[in-house]
DNA sequence: TTGTATGCGTTATCAT
DNA sequence: ATGATAACGCATACAA
């Protein structure tokens, strides 16, 4: 790569000072109309850009925002919701002069917060989004040993308060309430839930969701949940499947599932039992999987503003950055009930 | 945020020297072994992480990775195969030192690649992986300025020549050939490609993957293509419609898709038209996106190595920057053949 | 082996 | 209004 070009050639090439260049990339206004333009002229025929990493020296600020994700499973970041995040972030972070710098640090058991301490301290990032999914041990020291830090950031999908810490939520009880309820006024009061074994406080407003929308309707005696193992098609088929062959109890006329995947399975399942959907058994997930528009017939879902999430998450921690603090700390994004044709 | 701990903080708490502190830090043996572990356990108890933006002025390097991707639509990062690049490159830059920034440069037709540079030059990014999708003018100007100011980049999915220039493909052709061959070893002759009028090079690869299959079968005159309008499920139904009502020929027994979103449109074309899938139509896509495990029948997919090329990309790069460039500039990584039901 | 001085590119504080 | 100087945190060449 060729030398990087300075603010003091400029300097020399306009004859000006270094300081008349800095004032006129700042727009300072008490510089000579003449210098300026000349200055001007010479930043374009070098094609001068200042350096962030001298001005973040100077200024104590790098201008770079974090998305730090912790998940166990490898290629984390592929994970849909992560990417609209990541683009919603960049989104606002450009627009407002910041860049984006993506991790997915380890949790080691001795010292949990450590990688994403680095992050802050060597790489300076200014604030960070980070996202702790999985259900894996060490979630809470990192959480409480980064407000220990002081470290400005934002958490995602999980409720915390501290000084330095905003929150935001998807509206998952209100899109669980309002998916049961768009069942209920169709008919239906046999309603499942299926949820999964490894829960995090997300599908558990999920859960809480759907009790909430039963109960509401004095379908409090009907509520019926059934875990899978774990977050696979898979599991939800083999979940659909215990709902089915219940000795004790009918089957439901329509399920809720934790999420897409769930979903997806627990319609095979009802496939395979020579059930259609929706006409035998309704249907709705969660999180707005790409797939669901493509299956047959089109999975109705519950979706979550990851993207709006990503953007008001940047524009959050920017302008507190700026000085400029909200006076929230938690935020509920709204979820959007997606009807297609499974209900 | 607290205010960080310095080289010298940590020099005057062990009573050494900056000088002892930093060849302590680069583990250089020109150390006595007391105060090494003396300034080790204070940069411990200090909690010191050296400031990779002085770092990186001091000697011009940001130990930083861009991946910067070109696409119009507005939620290109959210992409799958962008998230499995992105998860790829992070997990190789960060075990190597590096750190990932991720941006989606604008290009603008008076100044093509000035967003990009924009990143090396103010961000000091060392070198980056650039991906241009979409069918939009400027790419070959953004490319050629990029080179120009002889920046370090790693070109996917199209080929290129320069001095400081990578590129890395998926075997289109191979896979589009291999996909094909599957179908004739089945016994199809009447084979068609859906392919979109918006083309791009690796696409075009694709197409004659499939051509060069079926001439290698003496098959030249069966060749058949229709073009969609888009990269849509749509535009993927509207061809096969063709297909399929075209009153000239009789309609294929197989169709190779551009990729899988044109693929599950055709099929929705097939399970309408009353014909089932494989027994009437085969069909294969490309991509391996994940709805193509969920769909019914699944959908047999040509799968591109996203997440290796993101490994290998950064690997590159960092070898490059390290002083050991690799001999080879251009590289094709294998696709790999997902047979599932749809054939 | 250890400490001192200088420079990386920028901005802020002073004088002029 | 403009120009010189110091400082940001670190590494390197040098001297001790």
């Amino acid at each position: 790569m060729k030398p990087a070009v300075t603010i003091r050639d400029v300097a020399q090439a306009a004859g000006v000072s270094i300081q008349t260049v800095s004032n006129v990339m700042h727009g300072k206004p008490s510089v000579r109309a003449d210098l300026q333009s000349r200055v001007l002229d010479v930043i374009e025929q070098l094609g001068y850009y200042p350096s962030q990493a001298a001005q973040g020296l100077r200024q104590r600020a790098s201008h770079t925002l974090g998305f730090l994700v912790f998940d166990p499973s490898p290629r984390a970041l592929a994970d849909p919701v992560h990417g609209e995040v990541i683009a919603g972030m960049c989104d606002v972070a450009r627009t407002l002069g910041y860049n984006l710098l993506v991790d997915t640090p380890l949790i080691r058991p001795e010292a949990p917060a450590e990688h994403f301490l680095r992050l802050f301290r060597t790489r300076r990032v200014d604030a960070a989004v980070i996202t702790l999914s999985g259900r894996v041990g060490g979630h809470e020291e990192v959480i409480s040993e980064l407000i220990a830090a002081e470290i400005l950031f934002v958490l995602l999908e999980r409720e915390i308060v501290g000084d330095h810490v905003y929150c935001l939520l998807g509206a998952n009880y209100a899109g669980a309430y309002q998916a049961t309820q768009a069942m209920l006024e169709r008919g239906h009061t046999r309603i499942a839930f299926i949820d999964s074994l490894q829960m995090w406080p997300a599908v558990d407003q999920r859960l809480h969701g759907y009790i909430g929308a039963m109960e509401a309707h004095g379908l409090a005696d009907a509520v019926r949940v059934v875990s899978s193992i774990d977050w696979s098609a898979e599991g939800g088929a083999a979940a659909m499947r215990l709902l089915l062959e219940d000795g004790a109890l009918p089957p439901p006329t329509a399920v809720l599932a934790g999420n897409d995947l769930l979903a997806i399975g627990a319609m095979h399942t009802i496939r395979a039992a020579g059930l259609r959907i929706p006409e035998d058994l309704a249907i709705i997930g969660f999180d707005d999987f790409e797939f669901t528009r493509y299956v047959e017939p089109t999975l109705s879902t519950v979706r979550l503003p990851s993207y709006d999430m990503g953007r008001q998450a940047a524009q959050l921690l920017i302008q507190h950055l700026r000085g400029e603090p909200a006076t929230e700390r938690c935020f509920v994004l709204p979820t959007e009930l997606m009807l297609r044709r499974s209900i």
